[in-house]
DNA sequence: GTCTATAAATCGATAGAC
DNA sequence: GTCTATCGATTTATAGAC
């Protein structure tokens, strides 16, 4: 009886499901101008036609598509600043990471060719705009408390450096994807640049102005 | 005589240089994708096979705009960091500039999306790449240069400095061009923090590995 | 909910007249 | 070199059968 029920829903959620891995191959292979929803359906084993009732458009698929891999990507941050992980291996597990699996160029490639696309449909920019919004808030607080445990801080306020780490990626990404020599590196280096124990002597009180 | 003559190669260069004036602003409006051939020629004044007489097709017509506005960009830099500035200005109206005329997000946004669309054609890919290595040498001249005059010096090597910064403004233009609350300061604040005075005791000799 | 068939529109690119 | 006319190919989206 179980399994005769779980062919009702169940059914579509997985034909939802098989649409959208199909999909997100495809959009990262060609991107999303290069991507045909007929060729999506055909090769997830439907007819257009399946595509249409699961997802309102093309934009709407993208929309899911983008949405399973930050899924995905936040749940690999969040594991590397899990506290079964050591602080001090944290950061350095999240900037080795960060040099191939956070910044895949073609992942990045099809979130700004989206974004380009998005501009012309203000619901989908607005949900872009909130993802966008999420993450850096994400990073800004993983930030904050991994660098405050471990004794660091940033030379410049945090929120912008979430904001920079986020412009950076996305970019750095979008270099790659042209040019494969980008020295992906940067990510770490700016970071690591932007970061400085913490300074015992500057919040004591008296002098304030000392250098330049 | 002379106003005769110029309606043989001067009449065909107007003609270039108004469609891609037009292509620039449509391009721009409306993205890579959103603009058509045909709307560009006819908003200029001709028709489409005038667009195939001057240019290869449609990503030949958008590399030239791309080429345009890169001239464009460049020779407002070499401005800013021409020895007329008082060396100490110069990176403080680089940076002031940086956060309204750099990263303009609709020039981003058809940087990225047509770097997208060059993925699938290696002649227009390579095009992209050979600017782009350029504009990052510039960019480094320009850093260490004006640096060192300022008695400044990077915490990482200047290489990184140039493609994070690269990285990091077509990624704050693209975010922008979907959010514009997007603090565009980062730009500023980040080259910042990235800098310091030249410290004179580290090439010292003696000790070399002092922290960590 | 899925499939088939088709609508409807667009656009890049080409050929030939001038 | 430019224009007109058109080809050809694609694609999104919809309507109706099952």
């Amino acid at each position: 009886m179980s399994e005769a029920k779980v062919s009702r829903a169940e059914r579509q959620r997985q034909t939802r499901e098989r649409l959208i891995e199909v999909a997100e191959q495809m959009f990262l292979a060609v991107g999303y101008a290069g991507t045909s929803l007929d060729k999506v359906a055909v090769e997830a084993g439907f007819s257009k036609g399946a595509v249409y009732s699961n997802f309102a458009g093309k934009e709407e698929l993208c929309l899911a598509v983008l949405d399973t891999i930050h899924a995905q990507k936040i749940r690999r941050v969040l594991d590397l600043f899990s506290e079964d992980v050591p602080i001090e291996s944290r950061l350095k597990n999240f900037l080795e990471w960060s040099r191939s699996g956070l910044g895949e160029p073609q992942w990045t490639a099809l979130e700004v060719e989206f974004a380009a696309v998005a501009r012309h449909n203000p619901w989908v920019a607005s949900e872009l705009v909130k993802r966008h919004r999420e993450v850096r808030r994400l990073i800004e607080q993983l930030i904050s408390s991994t660098l405050a445990d471990a004794g660091l801080e940033t030379t410049i306020p945090v929120e912008q450096v979430a904001t920079a780490l986020l412009a950076m990626g996305a970019g750095l990404g979008g270099l790659r994807a042209l040019d494969p020599r980008i020295d992906m590196d940067v990510f770490g280096a700016v970071l690591t640049g932007l970061v400085r124990p913490i300074s015992s002597d500057e919040p004591t009180s008296s002098d304030a102005s000392s250098s330049s």
